[in-house]
DNA sequence: ATTTTTCCTACCTATTTGGTAGGATTAGTA
DNA sequence: TACTAATCCTACCAAATAGGTAGGAAAAAT
């Protein structure tokens, strides 16, 4: 399961996409539009701007913009930034590898082989759905 | 990720598989031969049983069995005895549904399409992984 | 009776999750 | 300069979850 704070993150995210004219927007409107507590999605943007996915302007009129374009912005970036790594063992990530410590051998582990399939198919379906992608699968479906 | 609950649970069941014809097993040497903690994986097997994916036998030269042959036992089972659903979002889950309480739309939210693709994707492919597949799969790997 | 096993109840600690509080700092505007 | 509206920063907090441990009762085979 996604955190809330992967949730909020992308909604919040979904939001400053389909406003861009608007930019830069400040949290409390995020935060009143989509029902996320106020202090908490602070901290998420903090984290969000961090790690240049959106970028902040101080002072009054300030707010967060997108930093490039909602077809640069997907959900393996988010979703890693908040949760960490997608893959369900630590042997089949790539920023965060690990062995794990009861196999035998990590080559022929029956358990790894899936798990990596499972994984390369998952990234594949994050990376594919951008904020551009997200926003126009909506149009679509509400037609 | 998975919980170490899944992954020994996972891992004993493998080792009760490749046993077959030295059922019933005793928890204490799995423990041993897979360095799992023995209350530990008690307790787990303990779950197991009460799910009936395997079956216990008590007093001396007592342990467990499958319940089942080891094809049809499959991952998705026991990842959802221990870590609970499968999906990224409650609102694309069977057993365990729950709206996305920020969600202003099910039907046309985009985030939930894509959640929805990659649940069924995995589970399909924990469905396909059972205990006589993985096993299949590591004799394919040591060739 | 002894041994070896499961079964049951209770407890424990560290980490993660999902927040909240309060104010300092910055920037635009009058 | 003063005011206002925003981000930024530090600290704190409660509840839930993860990953165990302890001790013994009950059952079954010899």
């Amino acid at each position: 399961m996604l955190s809330k704070k992967s949730k909020y993150a992308i909604n919040a995210l979904l939001y400053i996409a389909k406003h861009e004219a608007e930019q830069p927007i400040p949290v409390s409107r995020i935060a009143e539009e989509r029902h996320i507590p106020l202090k908490f999605l602070e901290a998420i943007l903090t984290e969000l701007r961090n790690a240049r996915i959106v970028k902040s302007k101080k002072g009054k009129y300030g707010g967060y913009s997108l930093n490039g374009t909602p077809a640069d912005i997907d959900l393996a970036q988010v979703v890693r930034l908040f949760d960490g790594a997608i893959a369900l063992l630590p042997c089949v990530t790539h920023d965060y590898y690990q062995p794990c410590e009861e196999c035998v051998d990590e080559t022929t582990c029956g358990i790894r082989q899936v798990a990596l399939e499972i994984r390369n198919a998952t990234v594949a379906r994050l990376k594919d759905a951008t904020l551009a992608n997200l926003i126009e699968r909506e149009r679509q479906a509400n037609t």
